[in-house]
DNA sequence: TGACTGATTCAACGACTGTAGAACGAGATG
DNA sequence: CATCTCGTTCTACAGTCGTTGAATCAGTCA
C-alpha cells in the first residue's frame, strides 16, 4: 500500500488533517472574499466547512493567523520588457481577473479598507507589482506612473466582482480590455 | 432679541439640538471614513462628540440611519458638453478629490466592500456620474465606457487616501491629473 | 491487547455591540 | 409659579464574537 492517497481506501490520519485544514482554507477564503475580515466569523468558517470552530482555532491559531493563511500569495510576475510590452501584459493579467473570479484576491481586496492587516497585504503586493512596472518605464515619474496602474486595474476588478457597478459587472472581459488598452498604454508610455 | 443664532447668549432649545446633531454627524462622517461601518461603533461616535450613546440613538434612530444620513448627498454634477470637455470636468473633480480629503465620499467608499448599503449607494453614485458621463460619448460602448472611468477614479482615489499607496499617497494633485489625462481622454473618445 | 497520540467536539467565559426604557433636569409656556 | 417639553444621561438586556480548556473518540504502534 501507498503512503500517498488512495481514493478507494479510508485516509490516512495525515491525510484527513491536510483534507480538513484545506477544506477550512477553502471556505475562509470564499467567505473573506465574500464577507470581509470582520463579517467573516470563524463559526461560518467552521460551519462552511461541517467543523467545529474549536478545531479552526487549533489549526490556525487566531483569525487573523487564518487570515494570513487564506490570503498568502503574491500579484503574479511580469516577465518585463518594453513598456509597449509590459502593457500587454498587464491587459492579460487583467483579463484573466475579469474573466474568473480570483478568490485569493478578492479576499485581500474586500477587506483591505476595513482590515488594517489586509491593508497591508494590499499596499505589499501593490508595491512588487509597481516595481516591476516601473523598471520598464524610462522616466522620473516611473513610480508614480506604475502606482497609477495599479490603483487603476484594483479600481476595474473591484467595480466589477466587489461593487458590481451596472455595466462593467456583466461586461465581455475582452471587451474592457480593448477599451482599457489605450489608457493602460498611455500609462506606461511617459511621452505625453 | 432675533430668534436666529446669537454667538454672545446662551443658544436656544432647538439651537443647541442643531448643534449637538451636526457635531454627531460631522463626527460619525470622520469616523465611517476612518474606520468603516462595522468598526464605527455608536458607542465611538457618542464619545468623540461628546454625549451619551443613548442620545444618538434617540436623535438617529438607528445605526443604519445615522450612516444615511451621514453619507447623505451624491456625486458632483457635471456641465456636459463634448468628450473632450467631459473629460476635463472630470479631472477637475479627481482634482479636487486628491487635494483635501472628501469626507462624506470616503465614508461611503471606505464602507462599500463591508457594508451592503454603503455598496448599494456607491452603485446609485456611480450610475449618476455614469449617465452623465455617457450621455457626451457617442459610442454603443458609451455606458460601459462611462462605468470603466467611474472604476478608475475610484480606484485613483481609493489609493490615494483609503489604502495609501506609495507614491501615490503623496504625489502632487496636478501631476497625478496630467499623467492621468491622457487615459481619461482617451476612456471618453470612442475612436480607437 | 493496551497505552498513546492526535483529530475533533462540547461547553463556557469575558468582552463588546446595538438597542430600549426609565429617570433627570433645565428651558419653554401658560 | 406650575406644568410641560425635550435634550440628555443612566442602567440594563440580549445577542454575537474570538478564544479557551476539558472531554471524547478513533487510529497508531509497541
Amino acid at each position: 500500500m501507498s503512503r500517498v492517497s488512495d481514493p478507494s481506501a479510508r485516509p490516512s490520519r495525515a491525510e484527513q488533517r491536510r483534507n480538513t485544514e484545506a477544506r477550512i482554507l477553502g471556505q475562509a477564503r470564499r467567505l473573506f472574499a465574500e464577507s470581509g475580515y470582520d463579517r467573516t466569523t470563524i463559526r461560518a468558517v467552521a460551519t462552511a466547512a461541517d467543523v467545529d470552530p474549536g478545531l479552526v482555532m487549533h489549526y490556525f491559531r487566531s483569525k487573523e493567523e487564518l487570515f494570513a493563511r487564506a490570503t498568502e500569495g503574491g500579484p503574479p510576475s511580469l516577465p518585463g520588457g518594453t513598456p509597449e510590452q509590459i502593457a500587454e501584459q498587464l491587459l492579460d493579467v487583467l483579463r484573466g481577473s475579469l474573466a474568473d473570479e480570483p478568490v485569493e484576491s478578492l479576499a485581500v481586496l474586500r477587506s483591505m479598507l476595513t482590515h488594517p492587516e489586509a491593508a497591508h497585504e494590499a499596499r505589499e503586493a501593490s508595491r512588487i507589482q509597481r516595481d516591476q512596472i516601473s523598471e520598464a518605464i524610462p522616466d522620473d515619474q516611473a513610480d508614480l506612473r506604475a502606482g497609477l496602474i495599479s490603483a487603476v486595474l484594483i479600481g476595474v476588478v473591484l467595480g466589477r466582482h466587489l461593487i458590481k457597478l451596472d455595466p462593467l459587472a456583466d461586461a465581455d472581459p475582452d471587451q474592457i480590455v480593448e477599451i482599457l488598452r489605450p489608457s493602460i498604454r498611455s500609462l506606461t508610455k511617459a511621452d505625453d
